[in-house]
DNA sequence: AGCAAAGTTGACCATTCGGTCAATTGGGGT
DNA sequence: ACCCCAATTGACCGAATGGTCAACTTTGCT
């Protein structure tokens, strides 16, 4: 049961560090191409530039390193969900966590993929985490969605699936990236897609979950039943 | 480089094409949640209830598999493109487009499946007809989308971003049912979430993408089999 | 019935894969 | 200079994988 973090490096030689990060960049970009079964221990050596050997030497078993890296990904798809500010403007709310999300799509475009890879194949490590932290943000902020659309600040939609559309809109523009590169034809993807897509996006999305705000200012602070 | 239909079988004794078919569907799983390299020939032969020999009959290589498997996906894929409708009313059109596409990630989850990962992965097969049918189909509706704009009766959204928004929110019902499944733990899926998603999600689409139309009529008398 | 072709099957093979290991190198502390 | 341990490397191993094959059974036709 002792999973023995793999090799205990981390906590002594700092030294070799950089290596296991190497790795895991190494990692993330083989697993979100082939995932997991597809994915070869020495297509991830090579590409970190070093023998398979070694990188056996900082994960002991090519499961243990997978895990680390969904780990760090889930983390990241995670720290997003903290984004949506309860109080204040609706409408700002929302834009504030489409941009977000689409940041990240933008910044950790194989993060993304490899997350998606991952359930897509049903989610045999991550989705004890789905069942719980998600679940419960959802249902949390689900209620705070009510409470707007009980207040005609925002169109009356199920909240979570009003999520499962930003997540699934801001997402592909990084798990669908080679399709839209196909269609738009664009050279620079980074630049040229991304900046057109935030302001399309965002404005559709508001439009769409009915979150436009005549009154919609910037985003003073105090409101009603403002929280400590 | 004659490729050789991977066996004439289909051309003569049309007897044994029920086996390609369990192939197929077998293999249509399996590669939607291994991916092409993660996917495993017995695998495949044993979902579809005979011995590796026999699948290996049918079609020669693992990679002839998957090249039949794959197309037969794509064709559904392109298929459903054909039908928004040009003239008419955009918000019923639009509406009949998503509830198309909708019923399409809800009957063969595993095909939109397939085909992220596909995409997901770089889309090394399917490359081509993304640049090539694809493509061309989305400018041409694109001019559709412009001058629906024109005429006021649609918001100015970049038509290739509106195509990937529609994309997007519909496939993700399918590509990640299981977070969906997770968040919401409902036990029936295709009941419970599709039905609710329907409306939700053409209703905040079409908002979304600026169709309210106050002229809006139902649908007058006929219009009968768009019923998917 | 008899025959040829289609279809079925498990044994088998060469290659590749994940993982182990012993030998070696490198660097920091004394 | 010396030691110690992290780090590096390529050879190596057993298991799994894609694919072949020869023997066998079934089917359709005359």
């Amino acid at each position: 049961m002792d999973q023995r973090e793999t090799r205990a490096t981390g906590s002594v030689g700092g030294i070799g560090e950089r290596q296991r990060e190497r790795i895991i960049r190494a990692a993330t970009g083989v697993f979100s191409r082939k995932g997991y079964d597809g994915a070869r221990v020495d297509e991830i050596a090579r590409e970190a530039g070093l023998p398979k050997g070694n990188v056996l030497y900082y994960f002991k078993t090519k499961k243990d390193l997978y895990r680390v890296v969904i780990e760090q990904v889930l983390e990241l798809w995670l720290e997003a969900l903290g984004d949506i500010v309860v109080d204040g403007n609706p409408e700002e709310a929302i834009r504030q966590y489409v941009r977000r999300k689409l940041s990240l799509s933008r910044h950790y475009p194989e993060a993304s993929r490899l997350f998606a890879m991952e359930i897509i194949s049903g989610a045999p490590l991550i989705g004890a985490h789905l069942n719980g932290q998600l679940r419960s943000w959802v249902k949390e902020k689900g209620s705070v969605f009510r409470r707007w659309q009980q207040e005609g600040q925002m169109a009356k939609i199920d909240p979570a699936h009003a999520f499962f559309m930003i997540w699934a809109v801001t997402q592909t523009y990084a798990d669908f990236e080679t399709q839209i590169q196909a269609v738009t034809a664009v050279e620079d993807y980074d630049r040229e897609i991304y900046e057109t897509a935030t302001t399309e996006v965002v404005e559709a999305l508001v439009r769409g979950l009915g979150l436009k705000n005549e009154f919609s200012e910037p985003l003073i602070s105090h409101e009603g039943a403002a929280r400590a």
